[in-house]
DNA sequence: ACCGCCGGGTGCC
DNA sequence: ACCGCCGGGTGCC
C-alpha cells in the first residue's frame, strides 16, 4: 500500500509541467537567451553533435508512458528526485514518464546536462514491449567548443561516446525496417545537406504554392453584407472547412486503433486533438479581415451560421434589395453571387449537422427542411428560447434552425449529454466517416465569442469593415475591450459576438484574474499575428494561455526572420507535438537550419496542411486576384546649394576621422550610438539644417556627471530620432522604454534591467563588455518631447529637399488637382519643418506620426480618406508611424522624403495606398541628395535586402559584422 | 527478471 | 566457514 501511494506521489510529481517548467527555469532563461542573443556566440541552432551513446531505460513497470519502435523520448532532470539527485526521467512525447536512466549513467549525464554543456536527445529502437528495462540512444548535442568537455566527463564515468561520423547513418540503416528511420532520418541523414541558396529559395517559397485550395468556394451566410470575390469565398471555404471537418492533424495517420505520428514515431490511443484554425497569410489587402468578418458570421457551431437579430428595414430601398427573402434561402444565395456556387452553400449542412448529441432537444427534421423544436427539457432551454425567438421574430424555417442552434448552446453543456436526439425524417444513413463529419461532441456549445486581438493600430480597421461589411439590419454584438473603462464581466464578454482588443491590452490583463483569460471563447483571431514571435515575450505567453476552441492567425508575412517566427505560431495554434519546443527544435528547427532536406520536407508540409496563403500576383482559375494599378517609382537627385555642401562637407570629413579612428582601433561596436549619432547628422544635413539639433559632438571625457548624462540623452535622442530602427540587443526587437548606458548603447529598459539583475555585480553591457550599473541606465526626459516642438518655429529658412518637395507639389497642383499626396519621413521634425511652406501655398495637410493617440489618428485619416471637396490634399506622415494596416488609398502619389535604412518599411509605406480600393496609378518619388550618404543608403539598401532574406542562418555575428561593413560603405572608407 | 544482486542458512559425500 | 554453495526474496530513480 505503502509504495503504491507513494508511486503515485511521484508520478504525478514527474508529471506536472514537465517540460514547461524545465523549459521556463532551465533551458529557455533569461540569462540564456542573453546570452545567445548577446554574445557572439552561434545561438542555440548553431549546436553540433558530439556523439552518440547507447543507455538503458529502467523502471518501464512503474510508468504508464509508452513508446513505439523509434519514437523520440525526452530527457528531463529530476534533481529533487529524494533517491537520486543526478535522476534523469524519461518522458514521451506527450510527456508521459516512461522510465528513468540507469544510475551510473544518469549521473555522467547529470552533469553534461546541469552545467548546460550538451543537450541530450533520446531514441528508443527497440524493446519497446519490455517490461522492465530498454535500451536507449542518447544523442549529445552542444555548441563546439564544450564538445571535448562533454566527451571527457562522459569518458571519466566510463561511457564513451561514439563520435564516428557513420555513426548516425549506421543508427539509421540499423532501424531502417521499421519506422524509427523517419525519427533519425531528419537529423543527419544519407542525403546531401542543402547549399545555402537552396535553403534561402525553400524559405522564400516556403509559403507559396498554398494557394489552390480544395475546398471550393463557400457562399457567406446572408448577415455578411459585401459579396466576396472569389479567392475570398476559396478561403471562408478552407476557414469552414478547417474549423469543422476532423481531419487528422499533419503527419498522423490511423494505424489499426492507435493513432500513428509519423515524424515522432508518437502513437496514441485517443484520436489527436484536431487543428481547427490555421493561419489565413494572404498578402494584405486581399480581404483577410472581410473573409474573417463572413467566417464569424457563417460558421457558428455545427457549421451554422451565427445567429444574429435581424431589424426590420423595409423603408430603405437599398436595404430591401438586400434583405433576405422570405422563406427561401436560393434567392438570397444568387444575389451574392453569380459564380458557381458549390454544393456547399451555407444553408444547407445545417440540416445535416444539427443533430448533435450534446443538446437537450428534440428535433424533428423532414425532408422538406422544416424544423420543429420541441423543448424537453423546460428549465435549461426554455430561456435560451425565449430570448432566441426574441431575437428573431420571424417564422421561416432557416430562422427556427438557429433559433433551435440558439437555444441549444445557450442550453447546451457538459452536463446535458444524457439526454438523447430523435430523427424522424430522412437521415441519410450512418455517414459518419471519420473524415468529413463534423464531431463536436466535445464541444462547449456555449461558447459564442470570437475574441480578435490586434496592433492598436488596426482596431479602427476592425470596427470600420465590421459596420462596412455586416448587413445594416443584422445586429452583431461587438465590444471593444480597451481603454480603463473597459468592462472586465466575463458574462458581459462572452455574451458578445465579437470582442476585440489589442495585443497590449491583453498582456496587461494576463495575470490572474484576467477576464480574457478566463472565458472559453468560441475562436481566438490574431491579426498581425506575426506580431508575436518571440516565445519570452509576455505577450505571446498572454497570447498562449488563452482558451478557444478554434484559433486562427492571420498574417500576411509569418515569417519575419527565420523558421524560428513559426514556433510561436505553431504553438499558438497547439498543433501537437510542436507547441512544446523541445520536439519543435528536434523535428523541424534543427534539421532545416543544418540544411537537411527531410526536415525541410516536413516543415513544408507542415505549413501546408495550416496554411492558406495567396499573394497579390496569385491567381484563380487564371485571372488574378485582384488587379491593382499600377505603380511607378523614381527616384529624384536633389543638389545641394553651396552653403549645404560645405556645411555637410565639414560634418563628413569629422565624421570620417572619428569612425576611421573607431575602425582602426576596432571599437566601432563599442561606439555604436557614436557612430550612429554621426550618420544621423548627415542624414540631417541633406533634409534641412534645423534638423540637427544643438549637440555636443563628442562624448569624450565628460567634466561632470550632469554633463555627461546631458551627451548621452542627446545621443539617445540621436539614435531614437534616426528611424533606424535601432534593436535592442537583448530582445533584438525595436527598442522599447530606451535607456542608454554610460557606454552609450541603447536597450529597452526592462532587458537591459534584466542583464543587471541576473549578473548583478558583475554586470556589463552586452554590446562592449563594459560595466554596467542599474543607477546609471539613463532614459529620455519626458519634457524634452514637448520641449522640441517648439525650438524652431521663430525663423525659417529653406533647403534643396524642401525646394526640391515644393516644386514637384506645385507642378503637379497645377497638372491635376484631384491627386493627394503622402510626404513621408523618418524625422518627426522635418514634417513639422515643411508645414510652413504647405502653409504658405495653400495646401491643405493632415499629419500622422506615432505621437498621435488612436483616436486622433482615426480621426485624421478619416479626415484625409473623405472625397470631400475641402478634405486634405496632403498627409505629413512619419515613417514609422501606424506600421502596417493603415489605410490611406486616397493618396496616389508618394514622396519619399529620406531613404530608410530598411527598405521594407518604404515598401510598406508605399502599399498604404497601393493597395486594395486604389483606383489611380501610383507615383513612388524619392528624394535622394547627390553625392551623400542617402546616396550610399540606397546602395546598401540593396544588399541589405539580399541580407535579410538569407536571414536564414544568419548569425547575431554575421548581422553585427555586416552592420560594420555598412557603416563603412557609408563612410566610403 | 527464464536475470543479477543481496543476505541468511548452511556446511564432506 | 574470516569460505563457497544453495535457494528465497526481491527489483528504477
Amino acid at each position: 500500500m505503502f509504495s503504491s501511494r507513494w508511486r503515485f506521489g511521484l508520478d504525478r510529481y514527474s508529471e506536472v509541467d514537465l517540460f514547461t517548467d524545465r523549459y521556463e527555469a532551465d533551458v529557455e532563461t533569461l540569462s540564456q537567451a542573453i546570452r545567445a542573443a548577446a554574445s557572439e556566440e552561434p545561438d542555440a541552432d548553431g549546436s553540433v553533435l558530439f556523439g552518440h551513446l547507447k543507455g538503458t531505460v529502467v523502471g518501464l513497470r512503474y510508468y504508464t508512458g509508452v513508446v513505439n519502435q523509434g519514437e523520440m523520448v525526452g530527457l528531463v532532470r529530476q534533481p529533487e528526485n529524494p533517491y537520486d539527485r543526478n535522476a534523469v526521467m524519461v518522458a514521451n512525447i506527450y510527456g508521459n514518464q516512461v522510465g528513468h536512466i540507469k544510475r551510473e549513467l544518469a549521473a555522467a549525464m547529470a552533469h553534461v546536462m546541469d552545467n548546460n554543456l550538451a543537450k541530450v536527445e533520446g531514441v528508443v529502437h527497440s524493446g519497446t514491449k519490455n517490461t522492465f528495462t530498454m535500451p536507449v540512444m542518447l544523442s549529445f548535442w552542444g555548441k563546439e567548443e564544450n564538445k571535448n568537455a562533454v566527451i571527457e566527463g562522459m569518458a571519466r564515468r566510463g561511457y564513451k561516446l561514439n563520435t564516428g561520423g557513420s555513426s548516425a547513418t549506421g543508427i539509421n540503416q540499423k532501424s531502417s525496417n521499421s519506422q524509427g528511420a523517419r525519427a533519425m532520418s531528419s537529423k543527419k541523414g544519407l542525403t546531401i545537406p542543402l547549399t545555402a541558396q537552396e535553403l534561402k529559395n525553400a524559405f522564400d517559397n516556403l509559403f507559396d504554392g498554398l494557394m489552390e485550395s480544395k475546398d471550393g468556394e463557400k457562399e457567406a451566410a446572408k448577415s455578411v453584407g459585401t459579396p466576396l470575390l472569389p479567392h475570398q469565398k476559396q478561403a471562408l471555404s478552407w476557414m469552414c472547412a478547417r474549423e469543422n471537418k476532423s481531419v487528422l492533424p499533419p503527419f498522423w495517420e490511423k494505424r489499426g486503433e492507435l493513432y500513428y505520428n509519423s515524424l515522432t514515431c508518437f502513437s496514441a490511443k485517443e484520436i489527436p486533438e484536431r487543428i481547427r484554425g490555421g493561419i489565413l497569410a494572404d498578402d494584405m489587402g486581399l480581404g483577410k479581415t472581410l473573409t474573417t468578418i463572413a467566417l464569424i458570421l457563417t460558421n457558428f457551431h455545427n457549421g451554422k451560421p451565427l445567429p444574429v437579430e435581424t431589424f426590420e428595414e423595409r423603408s430603405s430601398p437599398i436595404k430591401a434589395k438586400t434583405k433576405p427573402q422570405e422563406g427561401s434561402s436560393a434567392g438570397d444565395r444568387a444575389e451574392v453571387s453569380n459564380a458557381a456556387a458549390g454544393p456547399q452553400c451555407s444553408d444547407i449542412p445545417q440540416v445535416e449537422v444539427i443533430c448533435v448529441n450534446t443538446t437537450d432537444v428534440e428535433e424533428i427534421v423532414d425532408s422538406a427542411d422544416v424544423v420543429e423544436i420541441v423543448d424537453k427539457s423546460d428549465n435549461s432551454t426554455s430561456k435560451g428560447k425565449k430570448k432566441a425567438n426574441k431575437r428573431k421574430p420571424s417564422k421561416e424555417a432557416p430562422v427556427m434552425l438557429e433559433d433551435l442552434d440558439f437555444a441549444a448552446a445557450l442550453g447546451g453543456s457538459a452536463a446535458d449529454t444524457g439526454l438523447k436526439k430523435k430523427k424522424t425524417a430522412k437521415k441519410p444513413g450512418p455517414t459518419l466517416s471519420v473524415e468529413s463529419s463534423v464531431t463536436e461532441s466535445a464541444d462547449d456549445l456555449s461558447a459564442r465569442t470570437t475574441l480578435i486581438i490586434c496592433p492598436l493600430s488596426v482596431i479602427s480597421n476592425w470596427l470600420h469593415q465590421l459596420e462596412q461589411h455586416v448587413r445594416a439590419n443584422v445586429k452583431l454584438n461587438v465590444y471593444l475591450y480597451y481603454g480603463s473603462e473597459r468592462n472586465r464581466s466575463k458574462a458581459f464578454l462572452s455574451s458578445q459576438d465579437v470582442v476585440i482588443t489589442t495585443y497590449n491590452v491583453l498582456s496587461a490583463d494576463s495575470g490572474n484574474k484576467s477576464p480574457l483569460h478566463g472565458i472559453n471563447w468560441l475562436r481566438v483571431v490574431l491579426d498581425e499575428g506575426h506580431v508575436v514571435r518571440n516565445p519570452n515575450a509576455q505577450m505571446s505567453k498572454a497570447v498562449l494561455g488563452l482558451k478557444a476552441q478554434r484559433r486562427w492567425i492571420l498574417s500576411g508575412t509569418p515569417i519575419q526572420n527565420s523558421v524560428k517566427d513559426l514556433w510561436m505560431l505553431l504553438a499558438f495554434l497547439r498543433l501537437k507535438p510542436f507547441d512544446v519546443r523541445e520536439w519543435w527544435n528536434r523535428v523541424i528547427q534543427r534539421p532545416v537550419t543544418q540544411g537537411d532536406r527531410a526536415g525541410l520536407q516536413n516543415l513544408q508540409t507542415l505549413v501546408k496542411c495550416i496554411t492558406l496563403r495567396r499573394t497579390k500576383s496569385s491567381k484563380v482559375n487564371g485571372r488574378p486576384l485582384v488587379s491593382l494599378p499600377e505603380k511607378a517609382v523614381c527616384v529624384e537627385q536633389v543638389e545641394l546649394s553651396q552653403t549645404e555642401r560645405e556645411e555637410y562637407e565639414l560634418a563628413r570629413n569629422e565624421g570620417k576621422n572619428t569612425i576611421r579612428k573607431y575602425v582602426a582601433e576596432g571599437t566601432v561596436l563599442r561606439n555604436y550610438a557614436d557612430v550612429l549619432a554621426i550618420l544621423m547628422r548627415l542624414r540631417q544635413h541633406c533634409c534641412h539644417p534645423d534638423l540637427l539639433a544643438k549637440t555636443s559632438s563628442d562624448l569624450g571625457a565628460a567634466a561632470t556627471p550632469a554633463e555627461l548624462r546631458e551627451r548621452l540623452i542627446d545621443k539617445l535622442r540621436l539614435v531614437l530620432a534616426s528611424g533606424s530602427d535601432e534593436e535592442c540587443s537583448v530582445c533584438l526587437e525595436s527598442v522599447h522604454l530606451p535607456v542608454i548606458t554610460h557606454c552609450a548603447h541603447v536597450y529597452c529598459r526592462p532587458c537591459i534591467a534584466q542583464v543587471i539583475n541576473t549578473e548583478q555585480e558583475t554586470a556589463r553591457c552586452p554590446l562592449c563588455r563594459s560595466e554596467i550599473k542599474a543607477n546609471e541606465l539613463v532614459e529620455f526626459p519626458q519634457e524634452e518631447m514637448e520641449e522640441e516642438k517648439s525650438t524652431n518655429s521663430d525663423k525659417w529658412r529653406t533647403s534643396s529637399k524642401v525646394q526640391a518637395l515644393m516644386g514637384n507639389l506645385l507642378r503637379l497642383r497645377c497638372e491635376d488637382s484631384s491627386i493627394k499626396y503622402l510626404v513621408v519621413s523618418q524625422f518627426t521634425r522635418f514634417l513639422s519643418i515643411l508645414e510652413a511652406p504647405l502653409r504658405e501655398h495653400g495646401f491643405s495637410f493632415v499629419r500622422l506620426d506615432g505621437t498621435m493617440s488612436q483616436k486622433k489618428r482615426t480621426q485624421v485619416i478619416q479626415e484625409f480618406q473623405s472625397s470631400a471637396a475641402d478634405s486634405p490634399a496632403i498627409m505629413l506622415l512619419s515613417l514609422k508611424a501606424g506600421g502596417v494596416g493603415l489605410n490611406l488609398t486616397a493618396a496616389s502619389h508618394v514622396f519619399l522624403m529620406d531613404p530608410a535604412w530598411n527598405p521594407a518599411t518604404e515598401e510598406q509605406c508605399i502599399d498604404r495606398c497601393h493597395r486594395l480600393g486604389q483606383t489611380r496609378k501610383v507615383v513612388v518619388t524619392k528624394f535622394i541628395v547627390k553625392d551623400s550618404v542617402e546616396e550610399n543608403m540606397v546602395k546598401i539598401q540593396r544588399q541589405k535586402q539580399d541580407l535579410v532574406e538569407k536571414a536564414f542562418g544568419s548569425s547575431n555575428t554575421e548581422r553585427k559584422t555586416s552592420r560594420i561593413d555598412d557603416i563603412k560603405a557609408l563612410m566610403e572608407l
